[in-house]
RNA sequence: UCGGAAGGGCGGAGGAUCGCUUUCAGCGCAAGUUGGAAGAGGAAAGUCCGAACUCCAUAGGGCGCGAUGCCGCGUAACCUGAAUUAGGUUCAGGAUACACGCGGGCAGUAAUGUCGAGAGACAUUCUGACGGAUAGUGCCACAGAAAAUUAAACCGCCCAGCCCUUCUCAAAGCCGCUAGUUACAGAACGUUCGCACAGGCUGCGAGCGGUAGAGGCCGGGCUGAUACUGGCAGUUUUGGGAAGGGCUGGUGUAAGGGUGAAAAGGUGGGGUAAGAGCCCACCGCCCCAAGAGUAAUCGAGGGGGCACGGAAAACCCCAUCGGGUGCAAGGCCAAAUAGGAAACCGCGGAGCUGCCCGCUCCACGUCCCGUUAAACGGACCGGUUUCGGGUAUUGGCUGCUCAGACAAAUGAUUCUCUCUCCCGCUUUGGCGGGACAGACAAAAUUCGGCUUACAGCUCUUCCGAAAUC
RNA sequence: GCACCCGUAGCUCAAUUGGAUAGAGCAUCUGACUACGGAUCAGAAGGUUGAACGUUCAAUUCGUUCCGGGUGCA
């Protein structure tokens, strides 16, 4: 199955974390890299597991349609880039208020940087 | 054609690829997967109103609190029925709203116009949280005589009395002071006596004494003036008048006091000692009222000389409405923590029968410990009430929806077409290039309203400017 | 989602039931004192009372609507 998926481009609802102790826990356990207008918190997961991803978008940002714009985009961003992982991990996007009016070409640039950083990235593809 | 104001509407369309949420169907033991369908707004926003719905409380009423406040009409979710459907949708009818919308009335006086001498009236636009200030309490700073209810203390005006000052008129006198006494026609001076009343530096008369240095100024006349005569000035007294001031009083007054946001009907005239609706005309106001209108209200006509300042968005009064709570409401299931303390209860009821015994049924907690049984006590258990503890890890389903979540879906990339704007070329038409379809903004139980934000397009009405006919 | 509270000088707070120049402390500036600085003393400046509209003769105060900030709920 995984080699089925590995193509795909999808994100499901299995795919995100739901619960506070998911989100506490990465926060406070993991590593983080900040860059740009996103902050990474990201933690190594078992080989064969399902890359997790969540989304903070706070109320300092702005009003509703701006963080919700925002998180679309944290999510289109991870979303194109699941598979180019080393190996599966879960991480915690939050947005900064630099993300404003950016597009999703910057959005990615920054995210692709601050995953070489992190020598998250599987160069080999 | 352009610009402005008010009101209304719209808020790109179609496709491809990769994705998301819900749902239906198929496959699969299941995770899942394939296909179909549906998937943000006029404000979804602010949470400013009201309603549905929810649970709690509730005989009824009162107090308190909150809201609303001219009149009429209309309107949602909701309920019922029909059509068509898998749920649901559409249509028709009905109900509620003291949310709100529309129309009308009245008021305000801001603007404009018309009429009028003026006060003011009328029309249009605009504005109005539009019951009561005559239920009561309180407030109206400063200024001002007075800021609120039989207005009148003060100034002022008027009248009367008394006093004072000034001016003026009339009459009657007088003409610097002191000393002195020769002379003057009729004098001035002193003194004595008598008479008069205004009682005095008084006037008149008579007597005596006695003088030329003084006789208001100017003019006339005479030989000659102090003396006669004319004028002027001063002064005294008396009387009259005028003006001013002071005091006292008024069954006089409220016109005036220029201060204030606001001053006790207004304008004009008459009237009066001065004044005043005191009287008159007009205007305004109040009361009654034929009649008109569903009503608010308007009102022909009549009466009243006029009382009733503002503010209730101060407290408040009146009328009406509202029990509280809010989907984090509420219901169900499961788990975690705790599984504590105190008090009380754990025995009767029904049927058969007139009653008792007895029998049957429901029920009498366990029957563990002490005691022979009942019964009692203890332990555990159950129930109720009160108190205490936990809630920085509770979760799921439902409420909940042909959008429907709960770390929260409705997206990303791209193509075509129009819309708008900018730049260049062009006589126009048009062509080419560029600007992210470019504003405000993302559902969270539902519905109606209000308010706020908004690029651009468009419709209607009105106003202004220009051009043409 | 629902309910509720607060905005005054740069900061922390006042301002009686509406009445006029919005006050105090700290901070700032100027001067004095000192060789210089601190402390001290004297003086000055600094306010669209969050915004707009309304009620009133008059609004920091009363009313409505917005803006900003904050609190609570099981």
């Amino acid at each position: 199955m995984t080699a089925d998926g590995s193509g795909r481009m999808r994100l499901t609802r299995a795919m995100r974390l739901q619960k506070t102790r998911e989100f506490a826990r990465i926060r406070n356990e993991g590593r983080r890299s900040v860059r740009g207008c996103l902050v990474v918190n990201w933690m190594l997961l078992m080989p064969g597991s399902i890359c997790r991803v969540g989304l903070i978008t706070t109320k300092k940002l702005g009003k509703a349609i701006i963080r919700t714009r925002a998180r679309r985009l944290l999510r289109e961003t991870f979303r194109l880039h699941q598979h180019d992982f080393r190996q599966p991990v879960a991480m915690v996007l939050v947005a900064r208020a630099s993300i404003i009016g950016k597009k999703l070409a910057d959005v990615e640039r920054d995210f692709v940087t601050l995953l070489r950083q992190a020598n998250l990235l599987n160069e080999t593809k």
